[in-house]
DNA sequence: GATTGACATGTCGAAAATGACACGTAGAGT
DNA sequence: ACTCTACGTGTCATTTTCGACATGTCAATC
């Protein structure tokens, strides 16, 4: 149950509206190594945070938008379940990681096909993570954009990581099949 | 809808019990870095398995315990999921990055404080996976104990990482703070 | 011989997530 | 004017998952 955090963690750096959330939720660096939710589960969640008063309603925008902002009570909620909670076994999913432990039953051969697809994955999204890192610099600024910063460098970093292992891996499978 | 895969996965290096296969979606390899299921999902989920044909039970043990097996059916199905499945975006789950994305809402004596204990968290986990890693040394032996080796490896790689970017991320903290 | 703890499998109701469907709007390009 | 695309919010039925409860076994320790 971290989709409302998720929720009020973005609400906290600034104010959006639910769309805006869906897409972060989404598509987002957020989503990928985070938490993923589509619009269905956002929409009837940001409701729900509604009438507990953790999120407030900011007016309507253009074509029925409607901007959300953390509220106080929103804000000490978030900071319980971020310093509370013990760090324990916790809630996980990563499918593609998954699928790269289940690699080793395949035959060698296949387990290299798949595992370069892989790399090209994690090449193709670091590239993006890098581009929407790069105005910034080597520094975080402050603020909400300090959020995204940091969250974009992660993403680089574990993309790497996913990289030097699968290719870790090819080589040992590569050693099975040459040396029977 | 990944569960199935991953106990078809589980199953094709060797045959288990529903409860080895829970101890390993729970507290495993496996459940902390790639799927966690408790047993009241796996129990259920491997009678399904079994009305499909995709797993065979091997007959009872000790108590009440039950071996079962992958099927050629379930061989098939596992390598289409593997093989013809896009890498594309997928189900993502991960508490823990969850909270270190929002870790930027907190101030930063707060922030650091959380990044502490993740880097105890991850130096532990990594302690534990090579000692699980230790009795292979640096070489993946084939069969059903390469499995846990290239995941363990895995994991202490993505600890490693998590090590590294939380204390980049504390660095830049520490700036925000004592540059106000 | 009793107790404790890991082993071992399950059910069931509540909660959460997914996917399909539904509807309307503003702006950009043709 | 028209069309296309992204914007924007929602429902609802089905599927998945979680947590609490239930039950019994085997081995070791006290």
């Amino acid at each position: 149950m971290s989709l409302p955090h998720a929720l009020l963690g973005l609400l906290a750096t600034e104010p959006r509206s639910g769309y805006e959330l869906s897409k972060e939720l989404a598509e987002g660096p957020v989503g990928r190594f985070a938490w993923k939710a589509g619009h269905t589960s956002v929409y009837p969640e940001l409701n729900r945070l509604l009438g507990k008063g953790l999120i407030a309603d900011r007016g309507e925008g253009p074509r029925g938008r409607r901007t959300y902002a953390i509220t106080d009570a929103g804000r000490r909620e978030l900071r319980s379940w971020l310093m509370d909670d013990p760090v324990g076994p916790s809630k996980m999913r990563n499918e593609p990681v998954l699928r790269m432990f289940l690699l080793s039953v395949l035959d060698p051969d296949d387990a290299i096909t798949v595992l370069r697809r892989v790399i090209d994955h994690v090449d193709t999204e670091a590239a993006e993570l890098r581009r929407a890192r790069a105005p910034y610099g080597d520094t975080v600024p402050p603020g909400p954009e300090g959020f995204g910063h940091i969250a974009a460098e992660f993403g680089v970093r574990v993309d790497q990581t996913v990289r030097e292992w699968a290719l870790w891996a090819i080589d040992q499978l590569s050693r099975h099949r040459s040396t029977p």
